[in-house]
DNA sequence: CCCGCGTAGTAATTCGAATTATCAGCGCCG
DNA sequence: CGGCGCTGATAATTCGAATTACTACGCGGG
């Protein structure tokens, strides 16, 4: 059978079966089967059988110009060792739909981080280059990275939305503008009419949306914006009872528990002093119906991000992109999810 | 810049650059750099930051090169759905470890499962040997996979403890025989002289393993091995009882939960009247020093499966064999959690 | 009788990178 | 002044599969 070498070859099997290499092809592919004697087939793929032939996957992709492989680049480890598992809902999408579009998936762990952080470009090359395309992914991001990788064509698509001032970049985000618009909507129907949003001093892209749904929502409204960038949770509370606010919209579920502690200290109770709506997921490892919310936990009014849903966009997108490169924004939306943080406003409410 | 048509190759670079597609290719690899000149050398790096190039690991590979890519091949998804997270603290150290090693990781989810599994050769493709070597992974295993693997003399370092009739193969496995025994060793040490095993009729390597040491340790004690294959829990317990076991090994921790219910229905106290060890991890996705135990359940005494060093020491092995092929069997010791469901035994056990 | 055409293949080329063989130019020595 | 050795680079080959260009053969029609 196969010789001590390890590896059949069509040009091996060829020769055992005394033709050309072509034939071989010919009969694998099943092209021009026309132009085979059924003779001549039959003790080819007799050939085939006996010496257990495989396609080596290398050549067939090397003349094709594609090696199905779409990168995965983070900025962390993939799988952290902490408890929180910030990426598994978006992989989770990723491999899914990546399996459907039949690409194998290249996870970028070698190359030395710096500062403890992860680069595309290790020593002057782009290594996701190697990869047909490449899905970013995490927190951090690098505009200077960012713009080269625009400068150099390569196929990318970021999951959450990003904007780079060199130009149009690909991506895939949660519609948090629209999402934090919904919230507020939702609140007013309650007959809640001072809704504040406490937010952080940071400008990134989720930050800035939500502020934007809800600068919109409070225009239409005809309602100044409410906006708080206390840090404090305890003087940040005072600060929005002092503005006769009953419902707020908090960006991070922390800070929101940090609110909450303080509220109970001081004898209110949520939601029937104060509703509090948590702007994004309590808990990004449990995605999405999560059912097994620790009973301990407060049972959030908040949206939920479609983390699994952005994974396998995002590779819809990059797959769309590989075929025909014009950059392509895709905003997902959230759904809301009524918890126990949200109830009419308390008509007694002094203010 | 790039052109529009995809991916740089060195003979475009070495056009830019006025010299050959060999002298790119030597400049790259810093072989025989005592032969260009340093102006050539600097025009050449200078392209190739310009254009930026990076190796296309098909070309690379099939002309035998390494790519500083490992393979991860799992049978099932990477990434699952479900609640159990059976494959994360593997990962969680094979990715640490491939980042020290300076490999990156290729995840195989193209090709189409067949009855809901993945293959290995997938319509005769060994999809593997993108990857400069690959690590395996999965309770599944296919005997006739695993033979042509061996037979293609692939480098690839399998998860767990596993034989194939073909030949010797690699691998990282988990010690359970010495666990197992350790396990019997404690128990006899409390004072335990009737000490069952409620086995599975399964034939696995694991299983098979865990048998092995039972049935050692009871050797050395000269005691006759008391092997239960019941799978109903009820029938199982009483079988146990009516032996005069005072400590019970249980393959499963879900069996375990069975058998404790059982116990407690019949008025029975655990560890007082029946001492129960789980042989194994009570869940796979709590790795290693899970202290968040949810406090509502069981605090069996069993052993930790070191998953995490299965991982990381997989892939040390995987690149130890890229430099010599030759097998390489390696079993990590498992450590031993004395929770609650151990005692000594109660003096006026009957039987 | 010979050209044309269809048949059943084979030879040659392509893909990208690495390696080996080769070659041009120069200085030095006999 | 011719040949030898060294240097620095180029041409050619290799890997495995797919595809295109080509060829040997037989047969029929003009």
């Amino acid at each position: 059978m196969t010789a001590g070498s390890g590896r059949v070859t069509q040009a091996q099997v060829a020769r055992l079966a005394g033709v050309s290499q072509a034939v071989v092809s010919m009969v694998l592919n099943g092209s021009d089967s026309l132009r085979i004697t059924p003779e001549t087939r039959d003790r080819v793929q007799q050939v085939l059988r006996e010496t257990g032939y495989t396609v080596d996957i290398m050549g067939r992709r090397l003349r094709g110009g594609t090696n199905q492989i779409l990168g995965v680049f983070t900025y962390e480890s993939v799988f952290p060792s902490g408890v929180a598992d910030f990426y598994r809902p978006f992989l989770l999408g990723i491999e899914e739909e990546a399996e459907e579009q039949g690409f194998d998936l290249l996870l970028f762990t070698s190359g030395g981080r710096r500062d403890g952080r992860r680069r595309i470009y290790d020593q002057g090359t782009n290594r996701l280059r190697i990869a047909d395309g490449s899905i970013l992914l995490g927190r951090h991001n690098d505009p200077q990275e960012l713009a080269q990788l625009v400068e150099e064509q390569f196929p990318f698509v970021f999951v959450g939305r990003r904007e780079s001032p060199t130009g149009p970049i690909s991506y895939v985000g949660a519609d948090y503008v629209a999402a934090t618009r919904e919230v507020h909507e939702r609140l007013w129907a309650l007959g809640h009419r001072r809704i504040g949003l406490l937010s952080v001093t940071e400008e990134n892209e989720p930050t800035l949306d939500r502020r934007s749904g809800y600068e919109a929502a409070s225009r239409k409204r005809r309602r100044p914006p409410l906006v708080f960038l206390e840090e404090d949770p305890a003087s940040a509370l005072r600060q929005v009872l002092d503005d006769g606010v009953t419902a707020l919209l908090v960006e991070s579920s922390a800070m929101a528990d940090a609110i909450l502690a303080c509220a109970h200290d001081l004898g209110l109770n949520v939601p029937d002093d104060l509703s509090i709506v948590v702007l994004g997921d309590a808990d990004p490892s449990q995605q999405p119906h999560a059912h097994a919310v620790p009973s301990t936990a407060t049972d959030w009014s908040m949206f939920r991000i479609p983390r699994r849903d952005m994974g396998a966009h995002a590779v819809r997108v990059l797959v769309g992109l590989l075929k025909n490169p014009k950059t392509r924004q895709l905003l997902l939306p959230c759904s809301f999810h009524e918890g126990a943080t949200t109830a009419k406003p308390s008509t007694v409410h002094i203010h």
